[in-house]
DNA sequence: TTGAAAGCGCTAACAT
DNA sequence: ATGTTAGCGCTTTCAA
């Protein structure tokens, strides 16, 4: 047969449905014996509980949602990966959505975690809320779901909830601040999606390390986009740079795409990545192992992130207290010296 | 009311369940009037019906299932996105798992997804299987779900189902056809995973090309592992091929992380990725954009593979004919000269 | 220690 | 065109 129910379990036992799902469930009394033989056939038929039958007559899915803007960027899949990890430990099955970023997408993927009734949510909200208005429907449906929901990664103003963010402020300032600690002056940046949360902080960071140095900024130096910046865009910037002959002589570069862009200018001029100017970014990038190059930069552990967020909505779950945590990861900075070890 | 049912619509909108249950899924016959107060109804209160009562009550959850080694590595990650994609698109909700490559965890999966009663099952089997007898356990765990089940990327022999995979003999075989018309007679390959049906796959497609063209294998550039092969392993290889002074003219890589150790290698000798060496691997890597170099690859439309698979279970749904189809990703060599134009 | 019965929120005959 | 009823496969009182 191929999917037997509780019903059949009990019939092969010669014993009542109750009786089967309290030896299923380790709970109420059942004797050895019958334990044993309901445990036997069971077993022989390789019977698995139905958790929709379940989690209808008691009101928990066990289930929780993910909605990400997208799997294939490594830092959510790494993000996901970490949520995965915790969930399947606790015994919480993963409802997976992507939104690509687009608000209305992100709208039908709510909708869908309350039609399947998760039992908390965990998201990263689709770009461009900081000041629409697509922001406050955002807000409504997820006060609508009416269960614990954390916010992964991009924090959006008056967004009440849960969250675990990277620190960007701090990260960019101390990466600033290694900067002009070894020497530099003419000190660039390269900044995208200024119009997220996690983009106007990296800036500002950048801007009070400069300040606090005492070091007036440069305006040439300093190139943003309110925008994704795309590792093609980075590079034509950075040719620009070395067209004019300005390049900074160090740069704080917001992500991997971005310094992707930026090396591939600064070879394809025939400079070098260890003496012509000094690279700091946020996030790894595979190049600088295989260039062996100096390079430091700020890791946000995203598996962790993930496993961080999973065990706040956990949390959430056991003292039902409703709660305002934000855990913002502190930022380190790794400083990957030229011919420095190898990133395992 | 947080979570409303379809009683308190119908009551609401003084009529009965069944005419709710009507003008939600569009079906049988309702007068416009009493559709449309119903509708007013539903969207007032933001009435969301539980997916879980209705998969019991229909025996149709609505959901697949995708287990995969996990989702931090880019290529399952964008073969998760292009499931995602057509699942989100069908009114199908997908249920994520993540084995680590680990048997014990992948069967864990599976029970999980037996016990959501998924519609249909999207996997790509945990490693090693090629001969072990954790293989048959697979298969029986497969069987017992008895659901469509499509296998992704890689295939296990014995396995009767869908699936859809890279054609990584012809891949192989066009990657080293390319390099032997290219005029090279010292030719090398480093190749992992030949324990997987994939890796020797790729190793036999390497071999065959060779013997086509009547080139005699010098096994000295012949590195292969059942097991994968790090970046630093790769690394190391290719030193070792430096020092001893027989770096083949040209090397036929199978992944990206080899790829990558392997150009490490080259630039931390001086030599040249474009004069000294002719690269050809599987998988596009970051870095031949930066250092703009010559290379060519056999480039693994992950998203499309996930998008095929998740359409081979959709075929499966409708016309319920046990079919067994394999749809083989056909290999395409993209060959990317020195300054060629960048991968967008 | 076990069983009977009601109910979770929906759908789907079957009546009307 | 609409309502009534009987499940779907479980859990959970309440009795026995």
């Amino acid at each position: 047969m191929s999917n037997m129910t509780i019903k059949d379990i009990a019939e092969k036992a010669g014993v009542s449905k109750s009786t089967v799902s309290r030896v299923i469930n380790n709970t109420g009394y059942v004797s050895g014996q019958i334990r044993e033989r309901v445990n036997r056939i069971i077993n022989e038929y390789a019977y698995q509980p139905s958790a929709i039958a379940r989690g209808l007559s008691t009101k928990d899915s066990c289930m929780i949602g993910v909605v990400v803007p997208t799997a294939s960027d490594g830092f959510f899949g790494r993000i996901l990966e970490g949520i995965s990890e915790v969930a399947d430990k606790k015994g919480y099955t993963v409802m997976f959505c992507t939104t690509d970023n687009d608000p209305a997408k992100e709208q039908r993927a709510l909708a869908t975690m309350r039609g399947q009734r998760v039992r908390g949510l965990l998201i990263t909200p689709a770009a461009g809320y900081l000041s629409t208005d697509g922001f406050s429907k955002l807000r409504s449906a997820l006060e609508n779901l009416g269960i614990p929901v954390v916010l992964i990664d991009r924090a959006a103003k008056n967004l009440n909830w849960d969250g675990v963010y990277f620190d960007n402020f701090n990260g960019a300032y101390i990466a600033t601040e290694n900067i002009v600690r070894s020497g530099y002056k003419k000190i660039g940046t390269i900044t995208s999606d200024t119009s997220l949360q996690l983009g106007s902080d990296r800036l500002a960071g950048f801007r009070q390390a400069l300040a606090d140095a005492g070091i007036r900024e440069d305006e040439r130096f300093i190139l943003t986009s309110n925008q994704p910046i795309s590792t093609q865009q980075a590079f034509r910037m950075t040719c620009d740079w070395i067209r004019d002959g300005r390049l900074p002589e160090a740069v704080l570069l917001s992500n991997g795409a971005i310094v992707n862009g930026f090396l591939k200018a600064i070879l394809a001029h025939g400079l070098s990545p260890d003496r012509d100017v000094y690279t700091v970014g946020f996030d790894y990038v595979q190049a600088v192992d295989i260039l062996n190059m100096r390079y430091s930069y700020l890791s946000r552990d995203a598996d962790n992130m993930g496993r961080i967020a999973m065990q706040m909505l956990l949390d959430h779950f056991d003292q039902k207290i409703p709660s305002r945590r934000e855990y913002i990861v502190p930022a380190k900075l790794i400083v990957r010296e030229c011919g420095g070890q190898q990133r395992q």
